[in-house]
DNA sequence: ACAATTTTTGGAAGCGCTTCCACGCCACAT
DNA sequence: ATGTGGCGTGGAAGCGCTTCCAAAAATTGT
């Protein structure tokens, strides 16, 4: 008997029917109080807990609930930025909806929350961050009817996108850093991986800073391209081989702000000032970024996150009316870390 | 004929049996070629969409849901860090959980998605960061059977709670800034609101710092109080009146770490020097503290998370075991911003 | 006392799906 | 021809709830 209890259980428990009984769960009126109690008692003495998946199918209320999925909780204040964003414009929304977070510890594990959201069709719509479908698995969110939006991922292989330009952001901070006198700039970045379904975020920057340097005639020095594991420890690491070779950089762009910031702390442990002996640059101004002065590129995180539910929800509403799935250029905001050495 | 097609519609216009259409949407073997395709057809002309709520009925599949429901999305680095925490336990787990996000834009705001939440039975438990809940509020969750946790909110009026120790992280800050040598520490805090329901935190952490004053004897100054809204600006601000005071202090106490970079950051802007001129103290401990420098108090973020996510676990399995909801002490994390001026 | 309301009640019907059973059909062997 | 097995198929039953309706009980008025 310890199957979960039913309204038909708790009735039988308090010797009502089961029209009272889900009269009580619902606080409807018209119920003596001794009906009530009795109700409450049977309720508590089996732990009843109604199905909320019954409840919402018999009460024809559609409550609508969208998923946002990600494998980047690592770099979580950026997403929490995104997150944001989505949450703000959900809220601003006439209808409501439950937003359901699906966080993948791997590609992997990914692939197989991808799977049990498809096969359960837990959501109604599907926000993708920082993870690159396959074909495959896009034709399955396409067969099952959800609709799903990639926020920065690489736009050559997620379609929709909510297409944040990398590869012209790092261009832009790299150009920037050269017009300020820079000639041996070097960059910090994520390992390339998973390139079996387009570009990586590092590596799309990585080819701006490269059409950067190659616009302007610049030698490439391999020995300026760090690349590590995501975040601040592996920054800082790789600032300490850089400022070990002989003939250090004047700058250095990290392809995000933690990584920035782990960079900065690096040169500053080895009595290296920011900007004067070298300038750093970063990559998201994240809202911490503003606070530490660091000169980053922003791309609009907490907007992108607005524009993916945008898209979602126009979707979902069949409107045709079209929503913008483009982001602004990303801009460089200098700040207190770069230093004009021309 | 706008109504929401089923599968009763999707059978008709493939002309096969609700059977059929179920099986291939199950991607159940034993439907012919002729038949799958014709189904799939008639999804796509109709644009039907399987109700997930049937699904999850009939489908004897219960799939645990757990809801986080905050109002702090402003200071929500420090949420995104304890959300860290709970998905983190979530998917050490053997059962799936989905983590369903409310985002409150008020208090009002925060009783409406709660009554909703518990009107529809949306989820199995609930925890709640940085909102009291009433008595009554409380009474309910309680009579819908829906366990809850409250995390970082006023000890006195949320039980259970995950208490997060603020007087005592407090006054050990406070203490800490007074062996460094310092008598004139100020205080950068939120307004005391809301306090019908029990203390908030910034009340509790300013009665730690109070504390911490009367234990050794200081005088307390009223003009050393800055009470603002939450956040970046507002510290920013109360500093430059600090500034401004004739006897400006030695130290200033910001109860939280996006504060204290406010506070720099208005410090740095008058050309005083941190912390040669003025010593400053954060708290939380956020990763970003870390990598500015900021001397914090530590309040083990993630790990309230954790242990919030374990504790609804634990009480929805109906586990007897006593789950630990005691975080250990806050600890004051000595870095550069404060300097010993004894 | 009785009739006229009003309140309270039980339970059938139905929400949209999955699952199961029974049946038809065809290919193959006998 | 007759049997045998397996695939494909339709549709009834059932998941746990809400909602409705008609009927029973309680209340009011006369």
């Amino acid at each position: 008997m310890s199957a979960k209890p039913t309204i038909y259980d708790v009735a039988e428990e308090a010797g009502v029917g089961i029209g009272t009984v889900s009269r009580v769960l619902n606080n409807s009126t018209n119920v003596s109080e001794r009906s009530r109690l009795r109700v409450q008692q049977a309720i508590r003495k089996l732990g009843f807990k109604p199905s909320s998946a019954a409840r919402k199918l018999s009460r024809q209320t559609r409550i609508h609930n969208l998923g946002v999925i990600t494998q980047s909780f690592n770099s979580y204040y950026s997403f929490a930025e995104r997150l944001r964003g989505v949450q703000a414009f959900l809220s601003e929304q006439d209808e409501k909806y439950e937003l359901i977070l699906y966080n993948a510890s791997s590609r992997d594990n990914a692939a197989e929350q991808l799977k049990a959201i498809i096969r359960d069709a837990a959501v109604e719509g599907l926000m993708i961050i920082d993870i690159d479908l396959s074909a495959e698995e896009q034709k399955a969110l396409r067969q099952a009817n959800i609709p799903y939006i990639g926020v920065n991922n690489s736009t050559a292989s997620l379609s929709p996108n909510i297409g944040a330009d990398n590869h012209e952001g790092a261009r832009l901070a790299t150009q920037y850093l050269i017009d300020n006198g820079h000639r041996h700039i070097a960059y910090i970045g994520d390992f390339f991986v998973d390139e079996r379904f387009g570009f990586t975020t590092s590596h799309e920057r990585y080819n701006g800073y490269r059409t950067a340097l190659e616009t302007n005639g610049f030698a490439h020095n391999e020995d300026f391209v760090k690349l590590g594991e995501h975040g601040y420890d592996a920054a800082h690491q790789s600032t300490l081989e850089l400022i070990a070779l002989p003939h250090r950089p004047t700058a250095i762009f990290a392809m995000s702000d933690t990584q920035a910031l782990g960079c900065m702390a690096a040169l500053r442990q080895c009595g290296l000032d920011v900007p004067a002996d070298v300038s750093v640059m970063g990559y998201d101004d994240l809202e911490i970024s503003k606070h530490t002065g660091l000169t980053t590129v922003r791309q609009h995180l907490e907007l992108s996150g607005r524009r993916g539910a945008a898209y979602l929800l126009h979707t979902l509403k069949r409107t045709t009316s079209d929503v913008n799935l483009t982001l602004p250029q990303p801009v460089v905001i200098p700040r207190q870390t770069t230093r004009d050495i021309g």
